[in-house]
DNA sequence: CCCTGATTCGC
DNA sequence: GCGAATCAGG
């Protein structure tokens, strides 16, 4: 397979819908990930367009072991003077996100009022409000799917009401043996505190 | 173990 | 340019 002009179109399409290489792969037939991420780079869109900021410093690999040979001409990366007007301002996430947290396993009622930066609180402790964040960020492009097309590595958050139309699967990339991305494990699986009676 | 992207380097 | 092998991390 080679890489024609729809493949590549493609391959960006799916990349800048930070869908995965492996995936991207899968959905093109005839190449791997590694292909693909292969491609990605030479197209030099490694960076996902404004979806996830990666703060995380990448020197590279300084491997410094068994490397006699170095023919490397370390050339100097020159990072892009970017203006850096990133539109990443606080998140209101104010709207009415009572919706979401319709979880199918044990949560409560109640959310975090997002008023309180979450003090010493031990007794209140809820779901961190950066998960939730995360969560409203996350949903806002789950992949909306049906029950039918989720996979095992598919993320099995249900949001919206099942008794109305409103109602779809996350559908993001699951993490291994979760059954939930990343984003939603943060809010399914709680930290055990307040669960302590049933009283009943 | 499953996965992710990043990099290297022979082709 | 290509991508398998490898690396580095979750």
């Amino acid at each position: 397979m080679s890489w024609t002009d729809e493949r590549v179109e493609l391959l960006k399409k799916m990349w800048s819908e930070g869908q995965s290489a492996s995936q991207i792969a899968k959905e093109l037939g005839g190449v791997t990930r590694n292909a693909v991420i292969g491609k990605v780079h030479r197209l030099g869109l490694s960076n996902r367009a404004g979806g996830t900021p990666e703060p995380a410093a990448k020197p590279a690999k300084p491997v410094a072991a068994a490397k006699p040979e170095a023919k490397k001409p370390a050339k100097a990366e020159a990072k892009k003077p970017e203006p850096a007007a990133e539109a990443e301002a606080a998140k209101p996430a104010a709207q009415p996100v009572a919706a979401a947290p319709a979880a199918p396993q044990p949560l409560r009622k109640a959310i975090v009022p997002a008023g309180q930066p979450l003090p010493p609180q031990p007794s209140a402790n809820e779901i961190s409000p950066e998960a939730l964040a995360k969560v409203g960020e996350v949903e806002k492009r789950a992949r909306k799917l049906s029950l039918m097309e989720l996979t095992e590595r598919t993320c099995k958050w249900p949001i919206g009401d099942p008794a109305t139309e409103d109602f779809w699967f996350c559908g993001l990339p699951s993490q291994p043996g979760k059954p939930y991305c990343e984003a939603h494990v943060g809010v399914a699986f709680q930290p055990m505190s307040s669960r302590r009676d049933r009283k009943r």
